[in-house]
DNA sequence: TAGATTGTTAATCGATTAACAATC
DNA sequence: TAGATTGTTAATCGATTAACAATC
């Protein structure tokens, strides 16, 4: 705490874009790497050059949110991180729910990055009775006949979807039915969600497919 | 093959955005699920109600490659399949590396997803002794000394980049020394990396703080 | 033919960059 | 003070949408 006071915007301000919002939380990983190197304030120029990003753009994207930055100074790393964080929610500690404990669903389990983000996956939930009364990585597999309850009293928002294709939307339906707020989605399908519901797709072919398209049309970056 | 035939651009016409790019990804997604469905004809409004966006953007972005449809019909599945394999470079094999045989390594080795799309991992690289000569997944875990060779012998220019943050950047050296021309970046590092090679960074953790914040931020979609 | 739908141009909208007064 | 850097406004740039002639 100091007796730097940031004029933040109204809660109601203008939407920002999802860009700026992806861009927040390059800005925080960066920020981590700075303050784990010792470096107690920032800039900017330099932000913006980690990351490829012009400096009005470092500024302007920061400036939807409020005025973190000091004229003359720059931003201090451990001030900016703490406002990138209660920004992004990511102030707290969120519970969250993985749905499929295959392949995917069990590398998702043991992923340490998770926790030190602030989610911390406290339930696994699988189709296969095999599976489940199971602890993957110390966190237990239910069937997915528990799931609302679990939700329920475990708190959980966010839900992670690794299961096949074939059997995402459904699983999606499910959580909507419990409750689930958002989903982080791994499945290669278009999920279709009620509009309260927000979803995050990550198709790992197609991340490939981005890359190939890049190397066959081999011009340099920039 | 049939009579008709598509006036592509110059290749050296104006290079498509990369949102243009990644959007490609997804049409190509929906129209394999239409074909499954039996369905041998779509239109451009069609596939943008499946993904949430405008006919206009569907042929807007689609006449950036070439002229696929067929005016008062739609486009042909099959042919518009061809025809975005073509343009992302997907319509062969490619063979992938993967570094980092750990947890999320280990996932994705298992992940049929890639090989639908026109990837096979051909080698899996760690710096484990304990895992070298390893199989998983039947894919040979080799030493990373064996990088180059192997690289060259199999042709491989696409490689994932799944070891821990603190090795990504010396890894991403190695793969650049060895030749690669595309990483997949699963470590939480923003690498630097020459002009000439491209890279596709998935952070998980950021994309969980993404759904964060449009939970926090409720506000409906659209 | 009438209805459907493309490819493309023009109009609109939004996002990025440049510039600079204010501040430390 | 001089130098550095912010927050913000204006200018530029790029992407999306609307409209429509051409086509089947």
């Amino acid at each position: 705490m100091t007796e730097h006071d940031p004029k933040e915007r109204a809660v109601n301000g203008p939407i920002p874009p999802k860009a700026v919002v992806s861009r927040l939380s390059l800005y925080l990983r960066e920020l981590h790497h700075l303050e784990r190197d010792g470096q107690e304030t920032t800039s900017s120029t330099q932000l913006g050059k980690m990351l490829g990003f012009t400096d009005a753009q470092v500024r302007k994207d920061l400036a939807y949110f409020g005025q973190f930055g000091y004229p003359g100074i720059g931003y201090r790393c451990e001030e900016l991180i703490e406002a990138i964080r209660r920004i992004l929610g990511t102030n707290r500690s969120w519970p969250v729910a993985i749905i499929g404990a295959g392949n995917l669903g069990h590398a998702l389990l043991g992923y340490r990055g998770f926790r030190q983000q602030g989610f911390e996956i406290v339930a696994a939930f699988d189709a296969d009775p095999g599976q489940v009364g199971n602890r993957i990585e110390s966190i237990p597999v239910y069937a997915m006949s528990d799931l609302a309850k679990l939700v329920d009293q475990l708190g959980i928002r966010l839900a992670i979807v690794a299961v096949p294709g074939a059997a995402a939307q459904v699983v999606a339906e499910q959580l909507v039915a419990a409750g689930v707020e958002g989903i982080l989605n791994f499945a290669p399908v278009t999920l279709s969600l009620p509009a309260h519901v927000h979803a995050v797709g990550v198709d790992l072919a197609i991340e490939l497919e981005q890359l190939s398209f890049a190397v066959v049309n081999k011009r340099d970056k920039q």
